[in-house]
DNA sequence: TCCAACAAACCGACCGGCCGGTACGGCTGG
DNA sequence: CCAGCCGTACCGGCCGGTCGGTTTGTTGGA
């Protein structure tokens, strides 16, 4: 536990300056001293700056796909399960608002072998959401007559813009605005009755 | 024409470069000569690497701004004057898909009497989009049950989205997208009938 | 129990390199 | 001949990363 008490305030100061300053803005210096620690021992841990956005991309990543799997195995109806998804990406996206903020915006600074890394993790994940959605039109309760990859992308655009509005202080809790997130979603892809 | 041939050039490769590698990143030296000019060029006509980023700022704030204003003056049913700015706005944002990118991407880096100034311009922006609902809540013809700044958050969501997922070269056409997305939109703020 | 021996954790001064910006001089069209 | 236009060489500063050395902890043999 004390071992990387170290390398968890550095990734939690990182992940805060990243968010607000931007990852290039942020020197390695400023991080440290954030952290409380020097440069000595963060680079004990990490072996560039790189590291401490791939680390915290890959927390994120991680967590969401662990999310979706579960759900998806816990089964039930197409649009249950899909409703369900829906409310726990969002709220999951919310509680970790930091992490997208600095992931949207910074991804394309990501070393290439990472950088490759995190966007086949990231597709795979739209893939298992795209599975989703092509199961509930062959069902027939999802419309067809919208290409699902722009279904898809009106679906993430939600969570991706999330960190630019949302504020926990604001007036709606997290998961007020999932709900009618995804109640917003689903009646817009759903067929007509 | 010819004195502004250097900052047209030089605008037009400080927005690819952006685009592309983001802002921070760039240096001041790769835009000089992708744009096949130097630095005393440069600096001749632009303050400060700031300039570059505010300028292409401030064409699209400006373009976008003109286009709301004139659909909102032509007039109409409010909901056909509504569906017409959102085509609208699709449509503008896939023409300026790289000004989009280094927009939502850069904007934190904006040196801040200027941030403040495309912060206050892109709220305006908001505003008037917001009246537009607002007045559709009070015709009766928008709901009502999900908070307006919801409505207007889903709608951005979805034109801030664009840069990460439409590519002109993919298989729907600009206009396509724009009325399948509006589509999706007005659907799922719709009273129901 | 104590100490030698070693490893891991950590420190912080330092480095090469690049970056935004400037100084200044020459060119050239009117 | 002058005023704007542009080229070039250069600067101070900061940044990511390194490296030799010190401290702290751990192990094992007598």
């Amino acid at each position: 536990m004390k071992t990387t008490h170290v390398a968890d305030s550095v990734l939690q100061a990182a992940l805060d300056l990243f968010a607000t300053q931007g990852y290039a803005t942020t020197s390695v210096q400023q991080i440290v001293e954030a952290a409380g620690v020097t440069k000595g021992a963060m680079y004990h841990y990490f072996q560039s700056k790189d590291d401490l956005l791939f680390a915290i991309y890959d927390r994120m990543l991680s967590l969401q796909k662990r999310h979706l799997e579960e759900i998806v195995a816990r089964g039930g109806a197409t649009t249950d399960v899909l409703r369900t998804v829906c409310v726990d990406v969002v709220e999951t996206s919310i509680d970790l608002l930091a992490e997208g903020t600095v992931f949207f915006r910074s991804m394309h600074m990501l070393k290439d072998p990472r950088r490759k890394d995190v966007i086949q993790r990231r597709r795979e994940y739209h893939d298992e959401f795209a599975a989703l959605i092509a199961q509930g039109q062959a069902e027939g309760a999802l419309r067809t007559d919208v290409p699902r990859s722009v279904l898809i992308a009106h679906f993430f655009s939600d969570v991706h813009y999330l960190s630019y509005w949302y504020s926990p202080s604001g007036p709606e809790t997290k998961t007020e605005v999932a709900n009618q997130l995804t109640d917003l979603f689903l009646r817009s892809i759903t067929v007509e009755n």
